[in-house]
DNA sequence: CTTGACCTTGACGCCGGTGTCAGGGCTTAG
DNA sequence: CTAAGCCCTGACACCGGCGTCAAGGTCAAG
């Protein structure tokens, strides 16, 4: 199938597809006119890597995931070089929370301090504030 | 002083100074031969916009602060539209909170489903799986 | 006078994942 | 033949907060 058809039904756009080729990611064959011609499997492989980018990979990361379905795995995650970028990322991302965490608090605190009463906010009271581990 | 110098001790450097001008925060004085000419007071300035950008404000954000440090007040929080500013940012922290929080268990079930064992990570053990209110 | 340390404005580069346009080819229906 | 609707490649635009270089002015020390 041709890349327009073929972005529908993966949910991504033609420029995309184009971009994730010229990354070297998802290689689609060629029809002799030279427009792309699409596999049913790769949407699997489209899949794979938008869950990775939603999930704030970046798309070089997809890259041993989507090798790990190419190579015929159910899922892209159980390769070695899979599991070892997903833990970097989990690294990263306990980073991030620890950081919005600090600054949270600040900002709260800061809020508190300047106008006491009028700090908390209308719905959600306090989400993080409580309950953290460490 | 000129900008070299204040730079120095604002800990910015001169580049940043220039954009934050030319953003229409911080003007400075000009000297006969067109040079900046900082005041001691601007540096409270340049500390309270390193302060929020640390803190993940947008620099357009700390416009704000920066007025109501230069209409007299001791802190840059205390005026309406910067505690609007700063509510704002809490609510956006938040979310973003939760989107990782999200990712991080998403990630980390996909890492027990494809190896089991060797999922967790080294050092930090769990730091946010338990513990979150809500 | 010259050197050199400072200052000025203006403009391009970066990073990532596209959106979008330009300029042109293929193919099918009317 | 032509219009229309696909497809192609190449390249610029974006966003934010600067870094960095270019080309040139200012001023004090030697």
């Amino acid at each position: 199938m041709r890349i327009g058809e073929f972005a529908v039904r993966a949910g991504v756009s033609p420029r995309a597809l184009r971009y994730y080729e010229q990354q070297g990611l998802l290689a689609a064959r060629r029809e002799a006119n030279g427009y792309r011609a699409y596999e049913e499997s790769d949407l699997r492989l489209v899949a794979e890597i938008r869950d990775l980018l939603a999930a704030g990979f970046t798309l070089e990361d997809t890259r041993p995931f989507v090798a790990c379905l190419r190579a015929g795995h159910d899922s892209g995650a159980v390769c070695p070089d899979s599991v070892t970028v997903a833990r970097r990322r989990l690294a990263e991302i306990d980073g991030e929370i620890r950081t919005l965490l600090t600054r949270r608090a600040e900002i709260s605190a800061q809020l508190a301090r300047a106008c006491g009463g009028c700090a908390p906010g209308p719905a959600g009271r306090r989400p993080f504030d409580e309950g953290i581990t460490r």
